[in-house]
RNA sequence: GGGCGAUUAGCUCAGCUGGUUCAGAGCACUUGGUUUACACCCAAGGGGUCACAAGUUCGAAUCUUGUAUCGCCCA
């Protein structure tokens, strides 16, 4: 048969593709069968297919593939959210080059833009997931902002309202003065810049004393509304009850006691500005402390402030300094490091600002979801990723879901002066207003939110929104709960858990069974992939050079559930080593010269039942690496079967001398067995086992939906004994190689009358096995020892060879003694544990047999070691 | 500061319920091999006091505690 030299993987994996398309293998609807699905992470709408994405959906079509090779109606649902902030800064850029901006173009026309852009720039990552041999139910693609999902989104956001589980509320926020608008944590960069420490007396109301303390930000003295010191610092503990003024501006305020302050950092006392300092509000809270806001959107000074109004904070800054000096207020001021966030679009120094923001009341929300998970009703693969949940629901904060953005599902909150009307329309916020207010309203009265809700507010409906669960039942009673969540443990907080909530807040289900979290994948150096560093490589170049099935070998021969992934190119060129190793065998194969006269030997039936043996106990071990999703070492034990047990072990036990032919029922059944094997491959590497799979023979159906194969049961003695004679082989082409012996020379080999594996019925095929594999000319029995034979061992085993020379006596002598003296120790080390009356007493029989059996087989190899040593001594 | 985790061969990592599937894989290394399916390969080999210390146990890479070093998350 005609073949390439080499798997050809990019025209296959597109004619694949296709194929398994056309047949609508990946159509997933509602039926009798069991359902297995999985929901994608959404990968940002904008995003392009990097490691990450790599990982986290191979696993999931590793899943999802053997699902449905295990028979069951297999339906995983692919889509993208809307990121808001990356596409919102993406849209915008876009505008700006064309000269635009986003307030001069107004929100509708913004959106418009916006949604152009999303269609045409959009969801390239889910063509690319094509690319990796994704299985995906294409049908199905949803995204958070198209019309169902937004429906689920208003329905919840209204949900909780009516609840009472949501609730407007002050929150500190990063604010950009220069862009005039908030940014998320991701938008901020942080790094430690030169700046001063200014100590400042207060005074002390009442007294001569004064109270130092020491700020990077004079500025904002005048929002100042306490001093905090810690309760265990002595040099205050006589303030307690005491009040400083502020200097400037001749304000009172109190002197608080709060375990926040450092008392080795500055002068252990620390000014409060609650307005304009995160961890100063947190204070404020705790303490019910005045919040004076003494700034402007634009990061001028307000009238709250008193003096230097309408001045920029930094020019403000100059001017405190200089008044604090006049008047005898400050101390000292001395150069300092500390770390400024500055916004990543305008630079301009952030200024956290309070504003009013939609909150969801988490406390409300929280005990099935924690419970779910502690009881393992949600089950995490790793386990340890509970402690982590656990912790962080215990410590559950309210979660702000509102974003100062356009793009995104615009809060359904309706505002008449400070009357708020939460509907999922307008008419219903009317009908609301007419109700509460008792008059006629009009819409132009009502006055809609201008923020968006936070992209996590759609995706933590996911798993039921893409079953349309809000609006229908049908779907969701078949597919929900899903079955498992592939994702990284770095969103557990962000989406995992938040999920989890709204599945037994809506649903009073949970919205999947199992969690399985990727680690993170990182370079070899051990850092995370990032742009800025330039060390991720690209996904789609390396399927490009790899293969597809290459890259996810490469992506799964590392990543232990939870473990982080240091990538190497070098794991892909071992995946494409296997394809070329596999495909190899099946050139093998396929260019045997088939006799149909020939009988099937007894050499040929021993090493197919033998390998039928392996696969059988190799199917099992994947089958139990896949219930604990240990999908690393399913792969590394399929690997090391197809190479060492079929390929270098059966495949060679069959191969027939060169230019002899083979018998055809040897053939037949050995195509059976790597027919099977690349169905159980099939979810690792698709393209490559689909492609071979119909290489081998006629098939009926395709390897992606074929059938799982099954195990049988195991015949221990012949795995056994095949064991035994791998040893005697390997021993055998040790003693050739010290020979110097070359391949086309055959020796003679002998064994004792008493080898019991030669007593065996299936001895003529073992002896077989050995002159195929060992380069033996003949095998025969000898009694006594021969003087004339190099003797060696194997096992327990006495053999004796006939090579052309002897062996170098020192080297050998060498070996042997070393060998003597180790056997020596270790049955030291067993005959102690055995005379130990507590160990024979206590240990399980077998346990003890097995260290009986060790100590005789100690025995019998250094009886023989000594015999061998003699010859040579 | 609070929490989580790691430390096993030169490198990257497996090692599940303590006991021959217990010290293992890939890469790297050494020796030999190419008219023979594969040099993207074959055969054979070398290499580890399982971070350190104590404890539990008949028995510890595995369980407990402490120490050291490193990483990550939250503040």
């Amino acid at each position: 048969m005609d073949m390439n030299n080499e798997f050809s993987h990019k025209e296959i994996e597109e004619k694949w593709y296709n194929h398994w398309l056309e047949k609508e293998y990946f159509k997933s609807t509602p039926d009798e069968r069991e359902p297995f699905s999985i929901v994608i992470p959404p990968p940002n709408v904008t995003g392009v297919l990097h490691m990450g994405h790599m990982l986290n959906n191979t696993i999931q079509d590793i899943l999802i593939r053997k699902a449905r090779l295990d028979g069951k109606n297999a339906c995983w649902v692919p889509g993208t959210d809307h990121a808001s902030i990356a596409t919102e800064a993406k849209v915008v850029k876009m505008l700006r080059e064309q000269g635009v901006t986003k307030s001069e173009l107004g929100r509708d026309k913004f959106l418009e833009k916006a949604f152009e852009w999303k269609d045409k720039y959009g969801g390239i990552i889910l063509k690319q997931l094509r690319k990796l041999g994704a299985s995906c139910d294409w049908d199905r693609t949803a995204f958070t902002m198209d019309e169902t999902r937004s429906d689920a989104v208003i329905k919840a956001f209204v949900d909780l309202y009516n609840e009472g589980k949501l609730y407007r509320g002050l929150r500190m926020v990063n604010w950009d003065p220069q862009a005039q608008t908030v940014l998320s944590n991701e938008e901020v960069i942080y790094s430690s810049e030169n700046s001063k420490l200014h100590k400042v007396q207060y005074k002390i109301a009442g007294s001569d004393e004064v109270i130092t303390i020491a700020t990077t930000r004079p500025e904002t003295i005048m929002g100042d509304t306490a001093i905090a010191v810690h309760p265990d610092d002595p040099r205050y503990s006589h303030l307690k009850g005491a009040r400083a003024i502020v200097p400037m501006v001749d304000r009172e305020i109190p002197i608080i006691f709060d375990d926040y302050v450092d008392l080795e950092f500055g002068t252990g006392a620390l000014k409060v500005t609650p307005a304009h300092d995160v961890n100063d509000y947190e204070i404020g809270k705790r303490h019910q402390l005045e919040t004076i806001d003494i700034f402007n959107a634009d990061g001028t000074l307000n009238e709250n402030a008193k003096v230097f109004i309408g001045e920029d904070r930094f020019v403000a800054r100059k001017m405190a300094v200089k008044l604090l000096e006049e008047l005898g207020a400050l101390v000292e001021v001395e150069d300092y490091q500390n770390n400024v966030g500055r916004s990543e679009r305008t630079n301009a120094i952030v200024e956290p600002r309070l504003s009013l923001q939609w909150y969801v009341d988490m406390k409300k929300l929280v005990k099935p979801a924690l419970d779910a998970v502690e009881q393992d009703i949600v089950e995490f693969f790793p386990k340890n990723q509970k402690n982590l949940y656990r912790h962080w629901m215990e410590n559950i904060r309210d979660w702000c879901i509102s974003r100062q953005l356009w793009w995104g599902h615009r809060i359904p909150a309706y505002y008449i002066d400070e009357e708020v009307f939460v509907a999922s329309s307008i008419e219903d916020a009317i009908a609301l207003a007419e109700e509460k207010l008792g008059r006629s309203v009009d819409a132009s009265e009502l006055k809609q939110d201008e923020d968006v809700l936070d992209t996590w507010f759609s995706s933590w409906l996911w798993p039921i929104s893409v079953f349309d669960g809000f609006s229908n039942q049908e779907e969701l009673d078949y597919y929900y709960p899903t079955s498992v969540l592939v994702t990284g443990w770095d969103i557990i907080f962000l989406w995992v858990a938040r999920m989890i909530m709204a599945g037994y807040e809506w649903k009073n289900e949970k919205p999947f069974q199992h969690v399985y979290f990727t680690g993170m994948v990182r370079d070899k150096k051990g850092r995370k992939m990032s742009k800025s560093l330039g060390n991720s490589p690209d996904a789609l170049q390396l399927i490009e050079e790899f293969s597809a099935d290459g890259v996810r070998f490469g992506m799964m021969n590392s990543s232990p559930a939870g473990g982080d992934l240091l990538f190497d190119d070098k794991l892909c060129a071992q995946g494409k080593n296997f394809i070329n190793k596999i495909w190899n065998a099946l050139k093998l194969i396929k260019n045997f010269s088939v006799d149909e006269n020939l009988e099937m030997s007894a050499k040929n039936k021993v090493a197919l039942s033998w390998i039928r043996n392996e696969m059988s106990k190799t199917i099992e071990q994947v089958e139990k690496d896949f219930k604990s999703y240990r999908l690393s070492e399913a792969l590394t034990t399929m690997y090391s079967f197809i190479w060492t047990d079929f390929c270098s072990w059966f495949l060679e036990m069959i191969k027939p001398e060169y230019g002899q032919s083979i018998d055809s029922k040897t053939v037949g059944e050995t195509l059976n067995v790597f027919s099977e094997m690349m169905v159980m491959l099939h979810p690792f590497m698709p393209f490559l086992t689909e492609e071979v799979y119909h290489i081998l023979k006629k098939q009926e159906t395709d390897c992606c939906v074929a059938s799982y194969p099954t195990t049988k049961d195991l015949d221990s003695d012949l795995l056994n004994e095949i064991t035994e004679l791998k040893a005697l082989i390997t021993s055998t082409r040790d003693v050739r190689n010290k020979a110097q012996l070359k391949k086309s020379v055959y020796v003679d080999l002998f064994y004792r009358e008493d080898n019991a594996l030669f007593l065996k019925e299936n001895k003529e095929a073992y002896i077989a096995i050995v002159r195929h594999l060992a380069g033996i000319e003949n095998m025969s029995i000898v009694n006594d020892d021969q003087n004339n034979l190099t003797a060696f061992l194997s096992g327990t085993s006495k053999y004796f060879i006939d090579l052309p020379q002897e062996l170098d006596a020192e080297t050998e002598l060498k070996k042997i003694e070393e060998e003597i003296t180790y056997l020596n120790g270790f049955m030291n080390s067993i005959q102690k544990k055995l005379s130990n009356e507590r160990f024979v007493n206590n240990a399980p029989a077998a346990v003890v047999d097995k260290e009986r059996k060790k100590l005789s087989d100690a025995e019998a190899r250094i009886k023989i070691l000594e015999e061998n040593k003699a010859k040579y001594a």
